[in-house]
DNA sequence: CTCAAAGATGTTAGCGCTAACACGTCCGAG
DNA sequence: CTCGGACGTGTTAGCGCTAACATCTTTGAG
């Protein structure tokens, strides 16, 4: 009855398909890139679409799909550094391939918290999820995860269950790659902040750092425990500086360790990276705010989410590790000699 | 009292009517919380979604509402630090009145992406749109809403146009508060901070600790440009430390340019709160990570987020500035002398 | 007691979209 | 020429929920 009532409403399919002359479902075969449609059918749509800037209801398009069409985002304060990479690669991702994406605020080692959390996403009809750290090593996640019978894609961790999906960097080789590069510069005295000894990537990296050292006659690494928090960095940096001999250069597991390195090493009187080359890992915002700005590697948590989201909705598998890149910046150089 | 019960299948609104032998239009009305239901009615349909841990499809309630229902929030990278708290409130202050919000990553600075953001919510079907910093004072952004003919909640930021809402704290007062802790535990030459020049928090924040300082006899304030990044703290920092004589404490406008100062202050062989006090504004995650931990003045914004959700559900207004709150920490002390 | 105004609940009709199937066309094999 | 089937497109029937109105049930004033 009501047919053009509503001046500031927004176009919906059926108004496209009137205005194509062809029906709503070729209209939503069209939107939807089903291949049966005719070329030239398509491109009067996809015109009309244009002109008009017609966006289909992503409500409606979940319900019609039947419950189906959502996948969950977990997030964890601490990570926030992450997050918006996270956050726009997932939304993204869903978009791509229609999704409505739930995002969930989680609390990470408070297992109580993180079932709940878990729970209301599959309330909300998530069918799968997207599991960033640290929550993919987390037992409670993960459980109640597997309860819930959600698909789940864990980022930057290993499928520590069945099913799971894994999409991560090779951390292994990224720490190698780093390694090498402060060995290459003649650095021989090598300190390594370790991350935190409940994520697996922790072990990863130091095994990559400790690997490329060992391949150089003469060079020694010392490790020193962390939590990937910038608190942690700086006393593991103190107590590298207190060592003697003096390592040259310091890799942390992350970039916010080595901003705490930095603070330390700054705080000793010394300068980076004149005295101490400083390495960071994961290029967040914060590797290239400090001063110096951090050589650091770079994780593309962006493009990870965005797998994750699309492989929620197609289908499919993570294809191998994702690739990282080396990022140098000016925190590292030869040691001063 | 958590119940074990399974969420293997969803129920739906109709089901729990069924249980509770009623409409699912009453079930509609107790999850509603509409007043008209008799007492006995709602109590038994709440028993049984406590029961089942029903939980309404949020795409069909939208869907329902006719186009209705949805909020926008835009969301700009560099804030990061922010970004975790902003989401997780504007998220509980959707649920809690019943709102879809829509996620749209925007890029403050070019303008072009800035409305064509705007516009993405608009195409969406977002009746409101919350305008977190710096978009808050964006010309491109402002118009962009205006011309979608969104109501939109500002925050952090005044309301530049007609029909826009502020809730942001009150500045001024907050910063007179911080330099008063300074001036009361003796310092008596301050050096100050600057915010980025486009946001008039940034002004509203120097008049505050200036006036703070003019009201006490042989005090001086220096003041120095920075635009809230790091990378502005750390060279402001060293210009201040530069000068003669030099100042017993820094007050930054944010913590990000605290973080900064702190790092000029160790490099310049001087230590914190030895030599130089520093303090921030915002009380974001970084203050607390630093060493050392930073005092400063914390801004809600996870609070504010959750009302910004829920004015543009329900209407209604801001209603005057949101309470700030002052932190003691670790890197303000009385001068050394 | 009666009747109408409240008060409580049910019915009807979609919101905008998409499965699933039905219906043309047009093709080449037989 | 037929006819089966591939291909494009339209039709029908909801997805789970809520406005708007219809339909009962109470009330309590007169």
């Amino acid at each position: 009855m009501t047919d053009q009532q509503n001046p500031r409403r927004n176009y919906t399919m059926g108004d496209i398909a009137r205005l194509a002359g062809v029906s709503p479902m070729t209209v939503s075969r069209v939107v939807n890139g089903d291949a049966r449609v005719r070329e030239a059918t398509r491109e009067r749509v996809e015109a009309i679409i244009r002109e008009t800037g017609y966006v289909p209801d992503p409500a409606a398009r979940i319900l019609a799909r039947a419950g189906g069409g959502r996948i969950g985002l977990l997030y964890a304060n601490p990570s926030s550094a992450y997050l918006a990479e996270l956050l726009s690669g997932a939304l993204d991702g869903a978009r791509s391939v229609g999704l409505l994406l739930l995002i969930e605020p989680s609390q990470p080692g408070a297992p109580e918290e993180e079932r709940e959390a878990v729970q209301r996403l599959a309330a909300g009809g998530a069918q799968g999820v997207i599991v960033p750290p640290p929550l993919g090593e987390s037992a409670a996640t993960l459980d109640a995860i597997a309860i819930s019978g959600m698909k789940a894609v864990v980022l930057a961790a290993p499928a520590l269950r069945d099913g799971l999906i894994s999409i991560r960097v090779d951390d292994q080789g990224a720490a190698h790659e780093m390694t090498r590069h402060l060995l290459d510069l003649g650095h021989r005295a090598i300190g390594f902040v370790e991350g935190h000894p409940d994520q697996s990537a922790s072990a990863d990296r130091r095994q990559g750092a400790q690997a490329a050292v060992d391949s150089v006659a003469g060079a020694t690494m010392w490790a020193e425990p962390g939590d990937f928090t910038y608190r942690s960095g700086f006393k593991a940096g103190q107590r590298l500086l207190a060592r003697s001999p003096r390592p040259t250069a310091i890799f942390a597991s992350n970039d916010d360790m080595a901003a705490g390195v930095l603070a330390a090493v700054h705080a000793a009187g010394l300068s980076t990276p004149g005295d101490i080359s400083v390495a960071g890992f994961d290029d967040t915002y914060l590797a290239a705010s400090v001063w110096p700005t951090l050589t650091t590697i770079r994780q593309p948590v962006a493009e990870m989410a965005r797998s994750a989201a699309v492989i929620l909705g197609r289908g499919g598998e993570a294809d191998g590790p994702v690739p990282h890149q080396f990022i140098a910046r000016e925190s590292t150089a030869p040691p001063y000699d």
